[in-house]
DNA sequence: CAGTATCCAAGGGGATACTG
DNA sequence: CAGTATCCCCTTGGATACTG
């Protein structure tokens, strides 16, 4: 039991839950969902710069891994209602705390950044 | 203070920290970094199947944000080791979480897509 | 050992317009 | 409102071979 499942390994089945969980919007859509359900058109005003195309792909994949659930209520116009899973709520955990870290650190990265410039600019003396 | 970064918004600096956090391969040089340096082909061949050509631009990416540190030994061959700086360690936190899940849910995806299966393949009653 | 140099393709994602 | 339908690009990354 335990330790049966290593991404370092080239063929192991976490490396295609790993690319799941890396896909561009992943991570937005997830966090989005962190303080309840949203609709549609709440989702993709949320997260700015999503497409519609690119919005329903994506939630469709995360359904069909189960991490999200859809919920349509019938009347007109539609109603459909997106929720985290208890499994998509696990996965919340470290996807808020990599979204976190991405906020938290934008001046160390920066900082990096620039001193690369200066390296890179360094006049010969 | 706080609350300065955010990515849901569409210029966000923290958008392009997330992007990189979010490169095929970091999670892993970051996780085969965790316990010490590590030398090239060391990493090479933890990291099952990377091209040497995919680990050079990805260590490159890292170095230039401030996560991972080279330093070259002079010898020959040539002797290189990479290793995490303390803001790559701060990085590895959440990384190495979102490995763990990634390695711990297996089989709850692969359940979900079954189940996604069976809908897809439902006979018409 | 630690990379470069090329070449190439795949597909993920973007822009835009349309619809039940 | 909640999506589809197209079209297309172009970056990311894989394969392979070579080198100081």
């Amino acid at each position: 039991m335990g330790k049966a499942y290593n991404v370092m390994a080239a063929t192991c089945p976490s490396r295609t839950v790993l690319h799941r969980i890396g896909a561009r919007w992943t991570v937005f859509i997830v966090n989005a969902l962190a303080d309840g359900p949203r609709r549609f058109t709440e989702l993709k005003a949320h997260i700015q710069g999503i497409t519609p195309k690119v919005l329903t792909e994506t939630l469709r994949s995360l359904e069909v891994d189960g991490l999200i659930s859809r919920r349509e209520y019938v009347a007109n116009p539609p109603h459909v209602e997106y929720a985290l899973t208890p499994l998509g709520r696990s996965l919340l955990i470290p996807l808020r705390a990599v979204r976190a870290w991405a906020e938290q650190h934008v001046p160390d990265i920066e900082a990096a950044r620039a001193r690369h410039e200066d390296q890179a600019a360094a006049p010969t003396l």
